[in-house]
DNA sequence: TCAACATATCAATATTTCATAAAATAATGA
DNA sequence: TCATTATTTTATGAAATATTGATATGTTGA
């Protein structure tokens, strides 16, 4: 018989007015780039900041270049991985300043969601 | 001339044998959960620790009660929703402790990927 | 210039995800 | 038990994503 307590509008009392927040473009798309379990696995060979080429990423995996060329884009759009051209090869390896301010901006998103301490 | 260091093995001198990292089944559920403009707005609907109902939830963003409900579904099972039964309805709110976990895994899964002072 | 190699882009097709409606499950009260 | 309400599950077609092969771009060295 204890109706629920309606909390449908922002709770007054509580946090204060809860800014509109959201997450920007680029940590949506850092988000979709890491949500994929093969562009996981493609990350976790970049482990130790070692740089790695197209083709050699491809073999590893077992998929085909143009595949691991094109999951390599995404994950650069996504900001995980930035890239330099040497001669014929380009080398990927991970930005950890740019997944830094990718996961301090998602976590800072999140902690305004769903504050720890409620 | 300067043929680039292949570095393709890990690192031996770098920052010790790099562990088998791996993203726990929740963390990758976590991502996939997040990584959708859609379900972003929905989490936003929970900022200050508010409970919703599954239809107060679709009303709000103008999408079916069957979607609604999916969707819910899937940010459960990404650990960042919690709900408990009352009567007929169905109230979610935002799973504080677990979105804690999963966004230490993430970190760590990325700190060990791509060590902020390489 | 050409030949070769590495990577990127494009096009076609499979696979997956999304959105809506219909049917099934669960809870309440008469 | 039946009717009503809320949610979940199921089924369907539409949209997005992944995978593959072919082609194009860019670089090197002859």
């Amino acid at each position: 018989m204890v109706e629920p307590v309606e909390k449908a509008a922002p709770a007054p009392g509580g946090c204060g007015a809860a800014p509109s927040v959201q997450l920007g473009a680029g940590a949506r798309e850092f988000l979709k780039a890491l949500a994929s379990e093969q562009r996981q696995q493609m990350l976790e060979l970049f482990a130790g900041g070692v740089e790695l080429t197209v083709g050699t990423v491809a073999e590893r995996l077992g998929v085909g270049q143009s595949n691991a060329s094109q999951q390599l884009a995404l994950l650069r759009r996504g900001g995980l991985l930035t890239s330099r051209r040497d001669g014929k090869q380009v080398f990927y390896r991970i930005d950890s300043a740019a997944v830094d301010r990718s996961l301090a901006e998602l976590r800072d998103y999140l902690h305004t969601c769903c504050p720890p301490g409620d």
